[in-house]
DNA sequence: CTGTTAGCGCATTCAG
DNA sequence: CTGAATGCGCTAACAG
């Protein structure tokens, strides 16, 4: 024989009917108070009398009541979410910094969304595409492209504030950088110091900030040295491991192989490390290395070695800040940081052999 | 003087009202149907006309008109998110499994929220609670906890399926996890196979599946070889840098201290490298090393690690596909998908010196 | 095949 | 201080 309470409906806490998740309606029903004094307790408005409140609470406990995020921001316009957008988020560096920027959002009551582009401008392109139709209040973004044309009408028929990393913006937006210029230009300078003037450089693309700042970086200290530029020890193109193991190869292939080599780009130490592995060249005997991008492969290779580093947690920090102002106020000026590097000096470099 | 056809209303296609999204019923008056005809063709119903289509795409490019998924989800009751949490989203093991995940998913549409929880339950709670709110239609988890009744009893009122991974469902969830029982026992077979008897394991808590089976592993292996498993060397507590370069510094300061070390995560080898050097072993003459988990620094260290590793990215898309199939089919039985291990043999491992 | 109707769940007027 | 009424933007059901 069953429980006679059974019958009884409202009884159970999870009884509402199943699979309809209970509304503000069915909480002011339980609580014997209107919707909207429902939504102001819910929303700490302080017009509410304490003993009402309580009676709401009760109901919202009881009936496991979650306020809809959709139907608020229906009202609101405003969806507390944040788009993410870099080239691949399982890159340790752009995981880093949405790491850190993550908390200072949640404080605020936003959530990321976070996408990967494949440095793909048509993959940019769709995820700009659905943010808009998400209504995210804001978007961090690395973008493949400064300037095409296509995007940026994209990014701007968008209508939400704009937080790029990295990157120049040829539109209203706010910009967070790194040094690399200052980086790299202490890479070299050091390099120089040392007597090399040979010296190689792999890194991603000038049709990009980071790119484009790391070479102006390392022409910067010849210049200052009054050291002419083999611009055949340039290599601009790519940020990926593979670029970087295919290229060094080809740098020891030349008549005159550099004497030092500077990865330009967290991922890209792994492939040149693997590529001198393979071509029998000692560090820092027979080349000297330094990498751009602090990582535990830098510090525990034998020998450990030399990187131009900032503070990731920091940019990630102040990215999240940067956003933040710019919700706020939509149409405050556009604002740049740029985050400093150093140079951390470790066994991998010496002074070239005669 | 301006020019003439600026009075003019509706040419420009960024003059709707400015600060105002145009919606479905701008687009209706644009392309002179009613809202019904726009919906349909914005979501490809194939009974509209093909003239009135295109009337209708040419109005939605007009206006820029994106459908707002706020209101969408609300009348579908589907948002199309899928939420994702994990101890620390910059963990590469974390990051690379998500990432593989990420384009399976989007090719159905959805979006990835993804956040970190720092190993605590009261994160995750509130994380449940925040995904429940904003209605996600399924999270892909894995929790600090396996039964803690307070983070059981959040999911089960939250209302949306769950994907457990590395851990045990105490609850109706799917199951994706690594067979990290078979990849530890191989790794101590191997050690022993090389004369070791004294092998230390560093790894995670066995209140959790990882650990536990870590640990199940390394107890099978030496069951196996019918050696007895000294309970000092075992190190079952946490899964950081930190721990494992803490119990490396106080294994070594046993007595007997261990002559093979195995590194039971991917974030744990950094920690037994450090703490190794600093104490002056030598890899393999003084102490054998294998890791659990691929990483840049297991390869390219010197000398290369030895390591139990298995396929992240299809961990990652599988996981994608339970989601997908349990979104689909709500009432399906739980599954449990285990992923295989291999050990890849490198330099870090030889005999133990008499 | 297309227009009309009726909410989805909520916050915010405006009265009282 | 609280209740009732309104509409955010959209889709589905129903007529025509």
């Amino acid at each position: 024989m069953e429980d006679k309470s059974s019958r009884r409906r409202s009884r159970n806490p999870s009884d509402r009917p199943t699979g309809r998740r209970s509304t503000i309606k069915d909480v002011a029903k339980e609580a014997r108070v209107s919707a909207g004094t429902v939504s102001r307790v819910t929303s700490n408005n302080p017009t509410v009398q304490p003993h009402i409140r309580a009676r709401v609470a009760a109901a919202v406990a009881k009936l496991g009541y979650r306020p809809s995020a959709a139907a608020q921001s229906m009202r609101t316009a405003a969806t507390k979410l944040i788009g993410c957008i870099v080239s691949d988020f399982s890159n340790p560096l752009y995981s880093a910094i949405l790491r850190s920027a993550e908390p200072v959002l949640a404080d605020e009551g936003y959530t990321l969304i976070i996408a990967s582009s494949d440095d793909r401008l048509d993959r940019e392109i769709a995820l700009f595409e659905t943010f808009a139709r998400r209504r995210v209040d804001g978007v961090i973004a690395v973008l493949s492209d400064e300037k095409d044309p296509a995007l940026l009408q994209t990014i701007q028929s968008a209508g939400f504030p704009v937080l790029l990393m990295e990157r120049d913006a040829h539109f209203h937006a706010h910009v967070i950088a790194t040094d690399h210029a200052g980086g790299m230009r202490q890479a070299v300078e050091y390099l120089i110091s040392l007597g090399h003037e040979r010296i190689a450089l792999v890194t991603g693309s000038t049709q990009t900030r980071s790119g484009r700042d790391r070479a102006a970086g390392y022409r910067a200290a010849f210049s200052a040295a009054g050291m002419p530029v083999d611009e055949a020890l340039l290599r601009c193109e790519s940020l990926t491991t593979a670029f970087a193991f295919d290229e060094t190869q080809r740098l020891f292939a030349l008549a005159k192989p550099p004497t030092a080599m500077i990865a330009g780009g967290n991922l890209m130490l792994a492939g040149v490390l693997r590529a001198l592995k393979i071509l029998g060249q000692t560090i820092p005997e027979d080349v000297s290395v330094i990498s751009s991008g602090e990582t535990e492969l830098a510090e525990l290779a034998s020998p450990s070695i030399s990187v131009v580093r900032w503070d990731l947690a920091a940019f990630g920090r102040q990215a999240a800040a940067l956003m933040l102002g710019r919700m706020r106020e939509p149409e405050q000026p556009p604002r740049r940081i740029v985050v400093p590097c150093e140079l951390a000096l470790r066994k991998s470099c010496a002074s070239p052999r005669r």
